[in-house]
DNA sequence: GAGCCTATCGCGAACCGTCGCAATAACCCG
DNA sequence: CGGGTTATTGCGACGGTTCGCGATAGGCTC
């Protein structure tokens, strides 16, 4: 199924800012801001405004083209669903930010599934804490 | 150390707006929302400025006595750090919210210093997914 | 207690993200 | 292709939070 046509699907209509925020998201190497994809639609389509870059970025995630995690750093951050799952470590003291695999994190999941059946998503929300070099390096 | 000893030793200042908002964290009963705590601050102080309230709370953080979750509603919630840790789960599709005693988290925690050596702290932010009941009811 | 240094305050502006609304334009059907 | 329905857009306003600034007032020393 194209994309036009899961859109549709979905009732939802095929414009050409929801293709042009999509290819944004697609074409970023790395997550980016909403207002990064605002900028980057602009430079084919000035007139678009923030409020319809959030709404497609959430039609999108609907329909499973996007996701978005919260990086604690007060800025939603966006990218493609296709890319692999991982989740973030994201040091309370310096900001730097690490990528996990999901092995490291699927004990946690089996185990709130268990206890409390709760199908947890640790990809959406960072996990915050104190990395390596800032717990080896308590000098701070 | 008492509070003032605290504050003082740690190079900051003894105010009275500073008091009245660790007092209303302590005596809130839940988590709570910074315009909250302003609310119940300006019933003793009138004018006090949400601004102020956020510096304070950022500051009593500093030292230890408050800490702050996100709950994934958008707005963030304070309460007291020496009441009994948890992490929290929280719904995507109700809201619905759950507390999780450590242990849980903990087969997480410990693979998370192994693998990484992160030491993560599982309080401060919520663990997004699925809760049992909208699990069980797909109906949606 | 007086004076100095500077942390803190209150205020207004700025920022990210959401919402309501009237205008526009996709889609569907004939 | 022409018209009707309604999803979507752009805009302006609003809510939660942060930031810059000049004014205030804690804490220290004498």
């Amino acid at each position: 199924m194209t994309f036009a046509e899961s859109v549709r699907a979905s009732g939802k209509r095929l414009t050409l800012q929801r293709q042009l925020v999509l290819d944004a998201v697609q074409r970023a190497r790395h997550h980016v801001t909403a207002d990064e994809i605002a900028r980057r639609v602009r430079t084919k389509y000035p007139r678009i405004g923030p409020s319809t870059v959030y709404r497609n970025l959430e039609a999108l995630e609907e329909l499973g083209y996007v996701t978005h995690t919260h990086l604690d750093d007060r800025v939603t951050r966006w990218h493609r669903a296709d890319s692999h799952p991982h989740g973030h470590l994201v040091c309370r003291s310096c900001g730097g930010e690490t990528e996990v695999r999901p092995p490291a994190l699927e004990a946690m999941a089996r185990r709130l599934r268990e206890l409390y059946r709760f199908e947890p998503d640790l990809a959406h929300s960072a996990i915050v804490g104190i990395c390596r070099r800032c717990r080896d390096v308590p000098s701070k």
